[in-house]
DNA sequence: CAGTAACGGAACGTATTGTATCGTAATGCG
DNA sequence: CGCATTACGATACAATACGTTCCGTTACTG
């Protein structure tokens, strides 16, 4: 594991805000690569493991640095957290296009950037850390919001009941990658996407 | 929190094997403390946060004699995590009574025992921990196993094609809770068992 | 060129880990 | 009934690692 580059040292200043105008201005190099490499440990190591001192060494800086603008690991690994790219929403007039497309980038997301490997340790860590867990919630439910405005928009157009729970629809559909990640700990794959809406849709009785 | 009861001094002796066959015995009462007082603690504050020293002090027990038995936390952690019940299989020659009743019983366990507060905690670490990864991977595959065999029944029975992909059947009717478990922090109830066997036999479209 | 504040690195005290050792208690053997 | 032996709970110990603070240096303002 190469030791993690020195920051460059050319230091690209912002004031913070303008009002202490005067003195060193805060290296935005710094700060990218502590948010950096608090993923990249959160990656290896987890939430629980993870230390401000590991943070500062793999991001070839001073403790000092961190604890000068994050008061503590927290808020530290809540913004690092915040980094990682959002959603793109599918919209294509078809159940089953919306879902299959939408499913894919999920995962393309989770297995790409580092949000399969984090997720579970943050997850695992909700029950004893009540302020994790608070930070947690919106994430977790931004994730959950796009299926169920599929489901939403299929209703609308009348390709599903007016009985369907759509909120339990949507856990159906994400069921089996939750059940890989948690229950397995393996690595969904994007494999998985046609064979699961294909029998959430249909129902396991289908074919008789 | 009371600070749990002294072990019972009264001490019922139990021979190792015959071996050294002299000395005083082991007691019985500590190992059931040593991991009561694991599985109480690991529902508190999970897994990484689990300490031998605080093991011991609950447990009103030295910390010798736990590092007596377990060489470290893992193994002690996984034989406490063992003493969990198992499960009861249901066959009632219909698909949907089958899993209904199969998951209540699943649910039932995750509430009442530790299960649903533990596990998660596990999961979490297993990215982390190849050993635990280990020693938690016959445990959920025990889990899943009741419901795949409940399919392979259903199969030979011809209540569904022999298209269906079992084990993919499996984790849609288990996937909801697993959702409701780890995305959400939620308990999940057998409240939801009903629902959801429904949706997933008939299928999301079902209804038109 | 002086003043100021952030920088990386190092040293600080505290807390917690696993292990060793204490005197005491419980068993087997002669 | 003692003596040897082993486990007991409690405590002391060295080692490690944490969060915090101080240092000389660096970058930028006026």
């Amino acid at each position: 594991m190469a030791q993690a580059e020195k920051v460059e040292r050319a230091t690209k200043s912002t004031r913070s805000g303008g009002a202490g105008s005067t003195g060193r201005p805060r290296s935005e190099e710094a700060h990218k690569a502590i948010l950096d490499a608090t993923l990249a440990l959160l990656v290896e190591v987890g939430f629980s493991a993870l230390t401000v001192e590991g943070v500062a060494q793999r991001a070839g800086v001073g403790k000092a640095t961190i604890y000068r603008r994050w008061p503590s690991k927290l808020p530290l690994v809540v913004e690092a957290f915040g980094q990682l790219p959002g959603f793109e929403e599918v919209d294509s007039g078809s159940l089953e296009t919306d879902l299959k497309e939408t499913l894919k980038t999920y995962l393309a997301n989770f297995n790409s950037t580092s949000l399969g490997a984090v997720f579970p340790s943050l997850a695992g860590e909700r029950a004893h850390n009540p302020e994790l867990s608070k930070l947690l919630e919106p994430v977790a439910r931004a994730r959950r919001e796009p299926f169920v405005r599929i489901f939403e928009r299929a209703r609308e157009r009348g390709e599903i009941s007016e009985e369907v729970d759509i909120g339990l629809a949507a856990d159906l559909v994400v069921g089996p990658i939750s059940v890989t990640l948690f229950f397995r700990g393996g690595t969904p794959s994007p494999k998985m996407v046609g064979p699961i809406v294909d029998l959430a849709l249909s129902g396991i009785l289908s074919k008789r």
